[in-house]
DNA sequence: TTTTATTAGTTTGATCTCAAACTTTTCAAC
DNA sequence: GTTGAAAAGTTTGAGATCAAACTAATAAAA
């Protein structure tokens, strides 16, 4: 949304606040995935590599409810990255509706390549705010995102 | 990114608030596009028609800039938009390679009724946060976005 | 004035994304 | 056991998105 409109002085500060908070966020991300995208990698097959890395195998499902998105839209992405050959489709042997997705050694790999690399982008942006800062961003951001 | 990571305490800490701060935009955004998608536009269809309605006709180009959209994106965004009969394309008459994009009688009632809509779900959860609170996390939002 | 470079917009090809309809498998109720 | 509901994953259709190659118009340089 734009900085030109009508309103109440609290709709117009929220406004503000809000439009600021988009593009922090922005900007990041867009640093974020330039250097994702040198790697051949979208933010969600990053995501999906990530969850795996840091929390072990897990369902297709449980995929999408970790990096927000859509049933269809997962199997999208977990088809490009067996192509790849980072991580493997093994059926679950107890219930058979399930996948387990598992990484491989490839995939372990690029993530412990990569990670460190974004780690590093979001430590230098957030690293502008002291540590105070920091707490209190962060409990904001808290209360915002209440909701859900 | 998920919350099970190695890393020094203050990339721990930065990774932390920057997920809290992916969050709330995306809690916030979310209930956005979902408000946007029962009238049938997208956030950019929306995008493209509040900034002709707040700062007039412009060229796509200018568009583009302003809701941070490729050349090829806007052409098919405007395309959408003159389709259903929301806005216009005039070419210029000075200079032919441009085109000025002007909002219908029908868009510009299409965003007055649906800007309302938006700046009371954006004034609602930013209001969560008082006078100082909101000065603060602005100021804040800007140190992070200040490299582009 | 002819050539060259730049600019606005379009097209193309690849991928992402969602919602909704669909298949397969499991589990619960009868 | 058969039936029906629910759950995991797939497919489909529509639109979003970008980069790169392209066209048309203009401006600058020779």
């Amino acid at each position: 949304m734009g900085t030109h409109y009508k309103g109440s002085k609290k709709e117009i500060n929220s406004l503000n606040v809000f439009i600021k908070l988009n593009r922090a966020v922005e900007s990041v991300n867009s640093t974020l995935n330039s250097s994702l995208s040198r790697e051949g990698l979208t933010e969600s097959q990053f995501g999906v590599l990530e969850a795996l890395f840091h929390l072990g195998p897990m369902s297709q499902k449980n995929l999408g409810s970790k990096i927000l998105k859509s049933g269809g839209n997962i199997t999208m992405v977990i088809d490009h990255l067996e192509k790849r050959g980072l991580v493997l489709r093994r059926r679950g042997i107890v219930d058979r509706r399930y996948y387990n997705i598992h990484l491989t050694e490839k995939g372990k790999k690029l993530v412990e390549a990569v990670f460190p690399k974004q780690l590093k982008i979001i430590t230098e942006e957030i690293g502008i705010l002291n540590e105070n800062e920091q707490y209190e961003l962060q409990r904001m951001c808290k209360l915002i995102g209440l909701k859900q």
